[in-house]
DNA sequence: CACTTTCGTTTACACGTGTAATCTTCTAAT
DNA sequence: ATTAGAAGATTACACGTGTAAACGAAAGTG
C-alpha cells in the first residue's frame, strides 16, 4: 500500500532494499557504492523520508536499525509504467513501442523478446 | 535541441502547442479549459519557463505574442520512455511489456496492435 | 487627453528534492 | 565513571515546480 510517492533518489535506496533485506543505513550506503556518490548522511535522509512516506519499516537491532521495504517492487513498476504510459501515450503500450520503432530504438532482441512474449500470452499465457 | 527538460505542467502545454501553433497565451489557458484548473497567469509562468529553456519560441503579434514549439513533441517522447525504460528496466522494452502482461495491463486490443507492430517490423516496416 | 482594459514582466511563496552537516544520545572501551 | 566513537535525529539550504498575484506599459475608448 501506502499512495504516496517516491522520488528519484528515494527509488534508488528502495532498489537496495529490494534487492537484499533487511538491511542497514550503513550496508545501504556501501551497495550503492561511490556510484551514487552519496555520504551516509544522505542515505539516512532518503530512509527517515521513506519511513514517513510509509515505503519502509525500520526494527530496531542493537544500536542500529534494519529497514524492509513495505512497498512492493511490482508495485512501484507499475504505478511509474502507467503513469508515463497514460501521460505520454494515452495509457496504451502499443504506441510506445511503435515510437521506439520508429526511432529505431528497438533492438533485435527486443523484437525477438517480444515476440516470445506475443506467444505466450497467446498460449494462454 | 535543448537539453533541459521539461516539468509535468510545462509538458501540458507544450501539448497544445503541438496541436496547434502558433498560439497565444490566452488560447492555450482556453483550450487546456477547466480540466487543468489554471489561471492564465499560471499558463504565462509555465511559457516564460519554456522559454527560458529553449522548448518554444515567441513572436510579437501586435500587443500579443505567439508561441510555437521548438522543442519537438518526438523528442520529447523518447527522452521521457527512454528514461523510464532505463530507471526500470534495464533500458530495455520487452521487460516493461511483460511486467504489464503478467499483472493483466495488457488488453486485447495492445496484443493485437503489438502482433501486428511486430509483423510490420518483420515485413521490413 | 484621461481612463480603462489588456498583455506581458516581475515578484511571491510554499512544498518537494537532493544533498548533506551538526547535534544528541547511546554504547563500548579504558 | 569518563570519554570517545557510532548511530540516529534535527536542522539546513539551494533549486525546481506549481500556482499565482501585483505591477507596469501599451492600446483602445469616450
Amino acid at each position: 500500500m501506502s499512495g504516496a510517492d517516491i522520488s528519484e533518489a528515494e527509488s534508488l535506496v528502495m532498489q537496495q532494499l529490494w534487492k537484499r533485506s533487511p538491511q542497514t543505513a550503513e550496508s545501504i550506503h556501501d551497495a550503492l557504492g561511490p556510484d551514487a556518490g552519496w555520504q551516509v548522511a544522505t542515505v539516512k535522509t532518503l530512509l527517515n523520508r521513506l519511513l514517513r512516506k510509509g515505503a519502509v519499516r525500520a526494527n530496531k537491532d542493537g544500536r542500529r536499525f534494519l529497514y524492509e521495504p513495505l512497498l512492493e517492487r511490482d508495485q512501484w513498476l507499475l504505478q511509474e509504467s502507467s503513469g508515463l504510459l497514460r501521460r505520454l501515450f494515452d495509457g496504451r503500450i502499443a504506441p510506445l513501442v511503435a515510437h521506439f520503432s520508429r526511432h529505431r530504438r528497438l533492438s533485435a532482441r527486443d523484437v525477438r523478446d517480444l515476440k516470445r512474449l506475443l506467444q505466450e500470452i497467446e498460449d494462454g499465457r
